[in-house]
DNA sequence: TCTGGGGTCCTCCGCCTG
DNA sequence: TCTGCAGGCGGAGGACCC
Protein backbone atom coordinates (compact mmCIF):
# COMPACT_ATOMS: atom_id res chain seq x y z
CA UNK A 1 0.00 0.00 0.00
CA UNK A 2 1.59 3.12 -0.66
CA UNK A 3 1.53 6.17 1.85
CA UNK A 4 2.68 9.27 1.94
CA UNK A 5 3.31 11.88 4.50
CA UNK A 6 3.68 15.22 4.09
CA UNK A 7 5.75 16.88 6.68
CA UNK A 8 5.97 20.78 6.94
CA UNK A 9 7.58 22.82 10.04
CA UNK A 10 5.57 25.03 12.54
CA UNK A 11 6.07 29.06 11.09
CA UNK A 12 10.13 27.78 10.51
CA UNK A 13 11.97 30.70 10.48
CA UNK A 14 10.09 32.48 12.96
CA UNK A 15 10.31 29.60 15.01
CA UNK A 16 14.02 29.12 15.23
CA UNK A 17 14.15 32.72 15.95
CA UNK A 18 12.70 32.42 18.68
CA UNK A 19 14.30 29.17 20.24
CA UNK A 20 17.56 31.27 19.39
CA UNK A 21 16.53 33.81 21.65
CA UNK A 22 13.44 32.89 24.44
CA UNK A 23 12.43 36.08 24.99
CA UNK A 24 10.93 36.70 22.33
CA UNK A 25 8.88 33.63 22.36
CA UNK A 26 5.53 35.49 23.26
CA UNK A 27 5.95 38.97 20.96
CA UNK A 28 4.89 38.92 17.61
CA UNK A 29 7.63 38.54 15.35
CA UNK A 30 8.05 38.87 11.60
CA UNK A 31 11.30 37.32 9.81
CA UNK A 32 11.69 38.99 6.47
CA UNK A 33 12.58 42.50 4.69
CA UNK A 34 12.52 46.23 6.29
CA UNK A 35 9.72 47.35 7.35
CA UNK A 36 10.97 51.09 5.96
CA UNK A 37 11.98 49.31 2.82
CA UNK A 38 10.60 47.19 -0.15
CA UNK A 39 10.82 43.96 2.16
CA UNK A 40 7.89 41.71 2.89
CA UNK A 41 7.42 39.12 5.31
CA UNK A 42 9.15 35.43 5.18
CA UNK A 43 7.10 34.40 8.02
CA UNK A 44 5.83 35.58 11.27
CA UNK A 45 5.15 33.56 14.41
CA UNK A 46 1.15 32.92 15.61
CA UNK A 47 1.16 35.70 18.01
CA UNK A 48 2.09 38.14 14.95
CA UNK A 49 -0.61 36.07 12.71
CA UNK A 50 -3.55 37.17 15.30
CA UNK A 51 -3.15 41.21 13.97
CA UNK A 52 -3.64 39.89 9.92
CA UNK A 53 -0.11 39.41 9.20
CA UNK A 54 1.12 36.78 6.43
CA UNK A 55 3.63 35.96 4.59
CA UNK A 56 4.35 37.53 1.14
CA UNK A 57 2.14 40.27 3.03
CA UNK A 58 4.63 43.51 3.08
CA UNK A 59 6.49 44.53 5.76
CA UNK A 60 5.57 48.22 5.74
CA UNK A 61 1.81 46.29 6.27
CA UNK A 62 2.66 44.13 8.51
CA UNK A 63 4.43 47.14 10.24
CA UNK A 64 1.01 49.02 10.11
CA UNK A 65 -1.09 46.08 11.74
CA UNK A 66 1.07 45.90 14.68
CA UNK A 67 3.41 48.36 15.49
CA UNK A 68 4.89 46.38 18.19
CA UNK A 69 6.13 43.60 16.11
CA UNK A 70 9.92 42.57 16.40
CA UNK A 71 10.59 42.42 12.51
CA UNK A 72 13.94 40.32 12.02
CA UNK A 73 16.36 39.66 8.90
CA UNK A 74 16.33 36.24 7.84
CA UNK A 75 19.57 34.08 9.00
CA UNK A 76 19.27 31.51 6.19
CA UNK A 77 22.72 29.86 7.38
CA UNK A 78 21.17 29.24 11.05
CA UNK A 79 17.81 27.82 9.23
CA UNK A 80 19.61 25.33 6.48
CA UNK A 81 21.50 23.85 10.14
CA UNK A 82 18.16 23.45 12.01
CA UNK A 83 16.70 22.09 8.92
CA UNK A 84 19.80 19.49 8.56
CA UNK A 85 18.99 18.41 11.88
CA UNK A 86 15.50 18.08 11.44
CA UNK A 87 15.86 15.78 8.37
CA UNK A 88 18.39 13.88 10.51
CA UNK A 89 15.74 13.12 12.96
CA UNK A 90 13.31 12.53 10.72
CA UNK A 91 15.62 9.81 8.29
CA UNK A 92 15.70 7.70 11.87
CA UNK A 93 12.15 7.18 11.69
CA UNK A 94 11.32 7.33 7.88
CA UNK A 95 14.47 6.41 5.86
CA UNK A 96 12.85 7.37 2.41
CA UNK A 97 12.29 11.41 2.32
CA UNK A 98 12.24 13.50 -0.35
CA UNK A 99 12.63 17.21 0.88
CA UNK A 100 11.19 19.95 -1.19
CA UNK A 101 12.06 22.74 1.21
CA UNK A 102 14.22 23.75 4.25
CA UNK A 103 10.92 23.68 5.96
CA UNK A 104 9.08 20.41 4.04
CA UNK A 105 9.23 17.53 2.49
CA UNK A 106 7.58 13.96 1.33
CA UNK A 107 8.03 10.81 3.33
CA UNK A 108 7.49 7.46 2.01
CA UNK A 109 5.63 5.83 4.87
CA UNK A 110 4.16 3.25 2.95
CA UNK A 111 7.75 1.75 4.06
CA UNK A 112 7.26 1.61 7.81
CA UNK A 113 3.57 1.44 7.63
CA UNK A 114 1.80 -0.90 6.35
CA UNK A 115 -2.15 0.70 6.92
CA UNK A 116 -2.94 3.73 7.39
CA UNK A 117 -4.01 3.03 10.92
CA UNK A 118 -0.15 2.14 11.55
CA UNK A 119 1.07 5.30 9.46
CA UNK A 120 -0.56 7.50 12.31
CA UNK A 121 1.63 6.34 14.96
CA UNK A 122 4.57 6.61 12.03
CA UNK A 123 3.83 10.25 12.14
CA UNK A 124 3.33 10.53 16.07
CA UNK A 125 7.01 8.97 15.83
CA UNK A 126 8.52 11.92 13.25
CA UNK A 127 7.12 14.33 15.32
CA UNK A 128 8.44 13.34 18.50
CA UNK A 129 11.81 12.64 16.98
CA UNK A 130 11.88 16.46 15.30
CA UNK A 131 10.66 17.91 19.24
CA UNK A 132 13.89 15.72 20.66
CA UNK A 133 16.30 16.90 18.63
CA UNK A 134 15.46 20.38 18.00
CA UNK A 135 12.32 21.41 20.12
CA UNK A 136 10.90 22.36 16.59
CA UNK A 137 6.96 21.51 15.89
CA UNK A 138 5.84 19.94 12.61
CA UNK A 139 2.26 19.26 10.79
CA UNK A 140 1.96 15.97 8.68
CA UNK A 141 -0.67 15.14 6.64
CA UNK A 142 -1.15 11.48 5.95
CA UNK A 143 -2.93 9.96 2.43
CA UNK A 144 -1.99 8.01 -0.53
CA UNK A 145 -0.98 10.68 -2.54
CA UNK A 146 1.39 14.03 -2.32
CA UNK A 147 -1.06 16.50 -3.24
CA UNK A 148 -4.13 14.81 -0.53
CA UNK A 149 -1.16 14.58 2.20
CA UNK A 150 0.31 18.25 1.13
CA UNK A 151 -3.47 19.58 1.60
CA UNK A 152 -3.83 17.68 5.09
CA UNK A 153 -0.86 18.94 6.36
CA UNK A 154 -2.21 22.07 6.36
CA UNK A 155 -5.54 21.08 8.08
CA UNK A 156 -4.07 21.05 11.59
CA UNK A 157 -1.25 23.33 12.09
CA UNK A 158 0.23 24.14 14.51
CA UNK A 159 1.32 20.43 15.51
CA UNK A 160 -1.31 18.49 14.06
CA UNK A 161 -1.60 14.98 12.33
CA UNK A 162 -4.68 14.50 9.26
CA UNK A 163 -4.87 11.26 8.07
CA UNK A 164 -7.15 10.73 5.01
CA UNK A 165 -7.31 7.06 4.34
CA UNK A 166 -7.56 5.49 0.98
CA UNK A 167 -10.60 6.30 -1.28
CA UNK A 168 -11.66 9.44 0.98
CA UNK A 169 -8.94 11.91 -1.88
CA UNK A 170 -12.04 13.66 -3.31
CA UNK A 171 -14.32 13.83 -0.43
CA UNK A 172 -11.56 15.27 1.47
CA UNK A 173 -10.76 17.63 -1.03
CA UNK A 174 -13.98 18.86 -2.18
CA UNK A 175 -15.16 21.22 0.73
CA UNK A 176 -11.60 23.22 0.53
CA UNK A 177 -11.65 26.58 -1.83
CA UNK A 178 -9.85 26.12 -4.76
CA UNK A 179 -6.85 28.47 -3.55
CA UNK A 180 -5.84 25.53 -1.01
CA UNK A 181 -5.08 22.85 -4.15
CA UNK A 182 -1.30 23.78 -5.22
CA UNK A 183 -0.72 24.72 -8.47
CA UNK A 184 -4.11 27.14 -8.31
CA UNK A 185 -2.48 30.64 -7.89
CA UNK A 186 -4.17 33.86 -8.00
CA UNK A 187 -4.49 33.86 -11.69
CA UNK A 188 -6.03 30.21 -12.32
CA UNK A 189 -8.65 30.96 -8.34
CA UNK A 190 -9.65 34.34 -10.31
CA UNK A 191 -10.80 32.42 -13.99
CA UNK A 192 -12.52 29.68 -12.14
CA UNK A 193 -14.22 32.29 -10.10
CA UNK A 194 -15.17 34.32 -12.99
CA UNK A 195 -17.40 30.85 -13.64
CA UNK A 196 -18.86 30.26 -10.19
CA UNK A 197 -16.38 27.69 -9.36
CA UNK A 198 -15.12 28.52 -5.69
CA UNK A 199 -14.67 24.46 -4.32
CA UNK A 200 -12.07 22.12 -5.04
CA UNK A 201 -15.52 19.80 -5.38
CA UNK A 202 -16.63 21.88 -7.94
CA UNK A 203 -13.28 21.86 -10.17
CA UNK A 204 -13.03 18.35 -9.62
CA UNK A 205 -17.22 18.34 -11.68
CA UNK A 206 -16.00 19.82 -14.96
CA UNK A 207 -16.12 18.52 -17.81
CA UNK A 208 -14.34 18.51 -20.45
CA UNK A 209 -15.44 21.71 -22.94
CA UNK A 210 -15.96 23.33 -19.27
CA UNK A 211 -12.04 23.10 -18.48
CA UNK A 212 -11.05 23.55 -21.84
CA UNK A 213 -12.32 27.20 -21.60
CA UNK A 214 -11.63 27.83 -18.06
CA UNK A 215 -8.10 26.71 -17.64
CA UNK A 216 -6.86 25.17 -21.34
CA UNK A 217 -3.63 23.05 -21.77
CA UNK A 218 -1.97 20.75 -19.50
CA UNK A 219 -2.42 22.78 -16.81
CA UNK A 220 -6.04 22.42 -16.63
CA UNK A 221 -5.96 18.97 -16.72
CA UNK A 222 -3.35 18.46 -14.55
CA UNK A 223 -5.45 20.75 -11.35
CA UNK A 224 -8.68 19.23 -12.23
CA UNK A 225 -6.66 15.44 -11.89
CA UNK A 226 -5.39 16.49 -8.82
CA UNK A 227 -8.89 18.05 -7.12
CA UNK A 228 -10.42 14.50 -7.84
CA UNK A 229 -7.93 13.07 -5.43
CA UNK A 230 -5.65 11.72 -8.06
CA UNK A 231 -1.71 12.05 -8.04
CA UNK A 232 1.00 9.55 -9.54
CA UNK A 233 4.26 11.88 -9.04
CA UNK A 234 6.62 9.40 -7.32
CA UNK A 235 9.08 10.84 -4.39
CA UNK A 236 11.62 12.25 -6.18
CA UNK A 237 15.18 11.62 -4.37
CA UNK A 238 17.53 13.42 -6.40
CA UNK A 239 16.70 16.83 -6.46
CA UNK A 240 19.16 18.46 -9.22
CA UNK A 241 19.11 21.96 -9.27
CA UNK A 242 17.95 23.62 -13.00
CA UNK A 243 19.46 26.63 -12.75
CA UNK A 244 21.44 29.65 -9.89
CA UNK A 245 20.39 33.14 -9.71
CA UNK A 246 20.80 36.11 -7.99
CA UNK A 247 18.47 39.02 -8.19
CA UNK A 248 18.03 42.24 -5.76
CA UNK A 249 15.25 44.83 -5.49
CA UNK A 250 17.06 48.22 -5.17
CA UNK A 251 15.88 51.16 -1.88
CA UNK A 252 14.92 53.25 -5.23
CA UNK A 253 15.05 53.11 -9.00
CA UNK A 254 18.13 52.89 -10.43
CA UNK A 255 18.82 54.51 -14.48
CA UNK A 256 22.34 54.91 -13.80
CA UNK A 257 23.69 52.39 -16.33
CA UNK A 258 27.06 52.47 -14.85
CA UNK A 259 25.34 51.15 -11.28
CA UNK A 260 23.55 49.02 -13.33
CA UNK A 261 26.59 46.89 -14.79
CA UNK A 262 28.37 47.25 -11.30
CA UNK A 263 25.54 45.68 -9.54
CA UNK A 264 25.38 42.55 -12.26
CA UNK A 265 28.90 42.37 -12.63
CA UNK A 266 28.67 41.61 -8.38
CA UNK A 267 25.91 39.13 -8.91
CA UNK A 268 27.34 37.45 -11.55
CA UNK A 269 30.57 37.00 -8.86
CA UNK A 270 28.33 35.38 -6.70
CA UNK A 271 26.72 33.08 -9.02
CA UNK A 272 29.81 32.21 -10.28
CA UNK A 273 31.32 31.48 -6.76
CA UNK A 274 28.27 29.43 -6.74
CA UNK A 275 28.77 27.48 -9.52
CA UNK A 276 32.41 26.51 -8.94
CA UNK A 277 31.77 25.66 -5.17
CA UNK A 278 28.85 22.81 -6.73
CA UNK A 279 31.46 21.62 -9.08
CA UNK A 280 29.73 23.24 -12.52
CA UNK A 281 29.35 25.33 -15.42
CA UNK A 282 26.81 26.58 -17.08
CA UNK A 283 26.05 27.37 -20.75
CA UNK A 284 23.13 30.10 -20.60
CA UNK A 285 23.08 33.46 -19.04
CA UNK A 286 19.67 35.20 -18.78
CA UNK A 287 19.61 38.78 -17.30
CA UNK A 288 16.46 40.17 -15.33
CA UNK A 289 14.89 43.48 -15.69
CA UNK A 290 11.71 45.01 -13.09
CA UNK A 291 10.66 48.51 -13.99
CA UNK A 292 8.89 50.40 -11.74
CA UNK A 293 5.48 49.66 -13.00
CA UNK A 294 6.09 45.69 -12.05
CA UNK A 295 6.73 44.84 -15.79
CA UNK A 296 8.96 42.02 -15.77
CA UNK A 297 11.92 41.56 -18.80
CA UNK A 298 14.45 38.80 -19.61
CA UNK A 299 16.96 38.47 -21.73
CA UNK A 300 18.99 35.15 -22.36
CA UNK A 301 21.61 34.25 -24.51
CA UNK A 302 23.51 30.37 -25.02
CA UNK A 303 27.11 30.10 -24.80
CA UNK A 304 29.01 28.09 -26.99
CA UNK A 305 30.69 26.04 -24.11
CA UNK A 306 29.95 25.83 -20.52
CA UNK A 307 31.29 28.48 -18.08
CA UNK A 308 31.75 29.06 -14.58
CA UNK A 309 34.00 32.61 -14.73
CA UNK A 310 32.49 35.98 -12.96
CA UNK A 311 33.75 37.79 -15.07
CA UNK A 312 32.66 36.36 -18.65
CA UNK A 313 29.09 35.75 -17.11
CA UNK A 314 29.01 39.62 -15.83
CA UNK A 315 30.13 40.61 -19.21
CA UNK A 316 27.37 38.60 -20.84
CA UNK A 317 25.13 39.93 -17.91
CA UNK A 318 25.51 43.33 -19.10
CA UNK A 319 24.94 42.99 -22.82
CA UNK A 320 21.61 41.74 -22.33
CA UNK A 321 20.89 44.38 -20.02
CA UNK A 322 22.23 46.84 -22.30
CA UNK A 323 20.28 44.74 -24.94
CA UNK A 324 16.87 45.21 -22.59
CA UNK A 325 17.07 48.85 -22.12
CA UNK A 326 17.26 48.94 -26.21
CA UNK A 327 14.03 47.38 -26.13
CA UNK A 328 12.00 49.25 -23.35
CA UNK A 329 14.38 52.01 -21.38
CA UNK A 330 13.43 53.54 -17.71
CA UNK A 331 14.84 53.05 -14.37
CA UNK A 332 14.40 49.42 -12.97
CA UNK A 333 13.60 48.07 -9.61
CA UNK A 334 15.19 44.95 -9.75
CA UNK A 335 18.23 43.32 -11.72
CA UNK A 336 19.02 40.02 -11.73
CA UNK A 337 21.09 37.43 -13.38
CA UNK A 338 20.95 33.53 -13.68
CA UNK A 339 22.77 30.66 -15.15
CA UNK A 340 21.25 27.06 -16.42
CA UNK A 341 21.78 24.83 -19.03
CA UNK A 342 24.01 23.09 -15.68
CA UNK A 343 26.46 20.79 -16.49
CA UNK A 344 28.90 18.95 -14.05
CA UNK A 345 32.41 18.56 -14.46
CA UNK A 346 31.97 14.95 -14.56
CA UNK A 347 29.27 15.70 -17.54
CA UNK A 348 32.11 17.48 -19.40
CA UNK A 349 34.45 14.99 -18.98
CA UNK A 350 32.13 12.11 -20.55
CA UNK A 351 30.77 14.11 -23.85
C1' DT B 1 -1.38 45.86 1.37
C1' DC B 2 1.71 46.95 -2.72
C1' DT B 3 4.19 43.51 -3.52
C1' DG B 4 11.63 39.73 -1.93
C1' DG B 5 14.50 36.23 -3.57
C1' DG B 6 15.24 31.70 -4.63
C1' DG B 7 13.60 28.59 -7.77
C1' DT B 8 10.52 25.16 -11.28
C1' DC B 9 7.62 24.21 -15.05
C1' DC B 10 4.75 25.34 -18.99
C1' DT B 11 3.54 27.77 -23.23
C1' DC B 12 4.22 30.33 -27.23
C1' DC B 13 6.83 32.06 -31.00
C1' DG B 14 10.37 32.25 -34.44
C1' DC B 15 14.15 30.12 -36.69
C1' DC B 16 16.52 26.34 -38.67
C1' DT B 17 16.75 21.97 -40.88
C1' DG B 18 15.53 17.72 -43.17
C1' DT C 1 15.28 25.16 -57.10
C1' DC C 2 11.12 26.24 -54.69
C1' DT C 3 7.37 25.24 -51.39
C1' DG C 4 5.11 23.17 -47.52
C1' DC C 5 5.40 20.77 -43.34
C1' DA C 6 6.95 18.85 -39.01
C1' DG C 7 10.08 18.64 -35.30
C1' DG C 8 13.76 20.43 -32.43
C1' DC C 9 15.68 24.14 -30.11
C1' DG C 10 16.52 28.74 -28.21
C1' DG C 11 14.49 32.75 -26.30
C1' DA C 12 10.95 35.19 -23.82
C1' DG C 13 7.31 35.48 -20.70
C1' DG C 14 3.83 33.84 -17.34
C1' DA C 15 2.20 31.30 -13.36
C1' DC C 16 3.27 29.18 -9.40
C1' DC C 17 5.70 27.57 -4.97
C1' DC C 18 8.26 28.23 -0.46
Amino acid sequence: MRIVAHLDLDAFFAAVEELERPELARLPLVVGGDPRGRGVVATANYEARRYGIRSAMSCAEALRRCPDAVFLRPRHRTYSEYSRAVWAAVREVVPTVERTGLDEGYLDVGEVAEDFGRARVVAEAVQAAVRGATSLSCALGVASCKVVAKVASDRRKPGGITVVPAGREASFLAPFQVRLLPGVGPRAEARLAGAGIGLIGQLAALTDAELTRLLPGKVGRLLRERARGVDPRPLELTAKSVSIGHEETFERDVSDRERLHEELRRMAGRVAEHLVSSGQVARTVTTKLRYPDFAIRSRSTTLPAGCADGARIGEVACALLDRALADRPGALRLVGVSVSKLETHEQLALA
